[in-house]
DNA sequence: AGACAATGTGAGATCGATCTCACACACATT
DNA sequence: AATGTGTGTGAGATCGATCTCACATTGTCT
């Protein structure tokens, strides 16, 4: 039944009496080709289901139509819906899309990328592991490989790219917190060298020195971001003898982890404990109380990056282009003043 | 600084002096090569940094070392799960991972994999959007293409497939409502062309059926599978004159829809209405009331799945296999007694 | 008529890696 | 001496699409 091999260029030519060099001028319409011949070339194709092997054509001009796409985990809901926006994109511009986790070990991103690039991936999407290791980086543009950065940037790597306004989150949340008078305020955080949690905790030193409180390295916790890790670093954080009385955590899966910590060891918010979250999530108006969140526009983030992407592709060569987002403080049931 | 172009096997045959042949043989290890030859080869390559260029291997032995993956919708984290175990395997056995959402559009489907394989990719997981109309995988296995079918199964494809008992699940969620004195039970489920709906929702006439309920279309919502969608068709639901006592939703964001849902229309869980969801959720036991659930084994379901297909990478021919793992009832507290 | 476009087509090179084949040498066996 | 066997190497073909070039035809203009 099937044809075992896919039909190919020269399959085409054979049955359409013509050469290769014809019946590729005849799909491609360029140069000149006969009325006549275009129309039995285009039938022969159509009969055979030529499709043009993809691969060939990329050895040839040296570029494969897929964008790659290295994040720290797609099933972070953030990640995956700034997935989703890239593929929807791409698409609609003929590209496919290879997606690879870090897993935010920069030794992954590394072996991620060479391996990508070894298949002559025509541009990158990158959520780098890390703000300051990041020669690879470095290496595209040198080669000016377009490259988009997202979500976080990396220093010294000067391309394009999209966050959002990290530290002004943060910041707006720990000013919050210490307005309805609490000064213990906990930190549930990324590695730090994630540029993200870097962000936000300059936004919390900030806010708390502003209103003059010392840093205390005992309010602050460091967690993988995913919600079985951040439930363990919430107890421990919570188990100290004297323990923050709020509590900021620097994702939605860390939130949700927080969350469930809280309930886990009877704290109860906002009662016992005040809460506020970077990044909104679905649920965050069903649990009781609802929960305040900085919210950052997930919608945007991914479509833009890969609209600069694209541009990038199509030859755009200006100077790098900044986005940065801006975040907003959704105030909701799940902080309490204090005292 | 760095060079524009990547180094290629020719200029590494001539920095060591050798013809190309040899320094392939050097290379890759086969045929004989001299020992002084070898390490020559070896060191003209590290000099160069040659990497080879996957496309034009693929291209000579007709295979890419890419596994393309077609899912309903990344922004699902059931399929985002599954995506990022697929991922780290197929990592692990040094391929990338190509990811494509069909979003449950039959053509988009058809076209991606058409793209796909013009890529030559080398295997394929797919969630079939219809259980019936698959021409295109048939084809694959035609051309014995592997092929492993995920979460669905699709009639008259016959390859690897990894479900769930998806029947049995919804059964004994609407048993267990019947069991706790409801009678108009809701469905809120997707479209009927997908392999689980179906499933699911012969579960459900099953058990109504097996109590004598008789079927009633008003107690039936369909929504497309995202949080927004099913808030809309839970409402649609429950404001009809008599609207159903309890609701069983066919996957994790519908319920979540579902819950947002009644929280806006005033409806209480468990008082007013009783809720079962099909897939259990992160923060099922955070809400108040905890949702009882159908649980499936999400973290084995890909990994599944991507060991079926890398069997067959590496050769392996013998009967398509058929996995389907087993689903549990988790009854929390979103059910109450009836009457 | 002769020259020069405009139009159409095919042969062959190219992209990079790999594989078959042929060839060359060394040494051992009859 | 003749034949064989084990080593080692390079030339060239191949995968499929595309592009350059050369070569035909026509038609048009001086």
């Amino acid at each position: 039944m099937a044809r075992s091999k896919p039909a190919t260029l020269k399959d085409v030519a054979a049955l359409a009496n013509v050469s290769r060099a014809t019946a590729a001028r005849a799909l491609n319409s360029y140069g000149y080709v006969g009325d006549e011949t275009a129309r039995k070339v285009q039938a022969a194709a159509g009969k055979l289901g030529y499709r043009g092997n993809r691969l060939a054509q990329a050895l040839r001009n040296g570029q494969l139509p897929i964008v790659g796409c290295i994040l720290g985990d797609i099933q972070n809901p953030f990640f995956a819906r700034i997935a989703h926006d890239i593929e929807v994109l791409a698409r609609e511009c003929g590209y496919n899309l290879v997606i690879g986790s870090s897993e935010e070990e920069l030794g992954q991103e590394v072996s991620l990328l060479a391996s990508l690039r070894s298949l002559s991936i025509r541009g990158f999407i990158v959520a780098p592991t890390s703000a300051d290791n990041n020669a690879h980086l470095q290496g595209l543009i040198a080669e000016s490989v377009p490259l988009i950065l997202i979500d976080r940037v990396a220093e010294g790597v000067d391309c394009d790219s999209v966050v959002v306004d990290n530290e002004g989150g943060a910041r707006k949340a720990v000013e919050y917190l210490i307005a309805m008078g609490h000064r213990r305020i906990g930190l549930l955080q990324d590695d730090m060298r994630i540029f993200t949690s870097r962000e936000r905790m300059t936004g919390y030193q900030t806010a708390l020195g502003a209103a003059g409180i010392a840093p205390d390295e005992r309010m602050i916790a460091v967690s993988q971001s995913t919600v079985e890790h951040a439930v363990d670093a919430t107890i421990r954080l919570f188990s100290q003898k004297t323990p923050p009385t709020a509590l900021f955590t620097v994702d939605s899966l860390m939130t949700q982890g927080a969350l469930l910590a809280f309930r886990s060891m009877g704290i109860s918010i906002p009662h016992n404990v005040s809460l506020i979250g970077f990044d909104d999530f679905n649920l965050a108006t069903f649990t009781d109380p609802q929960i305040t969140v900085v919210s950052q526009p997930v919608s945007e983030i991914g479509r833009a990056a890969a609209r600069l992407l694209f541009d990038r592709l199509s030859g755009k060569t200006d100077a790098p282009r900044k986005v940065r987002f801006e975040t907003k403080l959704i105030v909701r049931g799940s902080v309490s003043r204090r005292g």
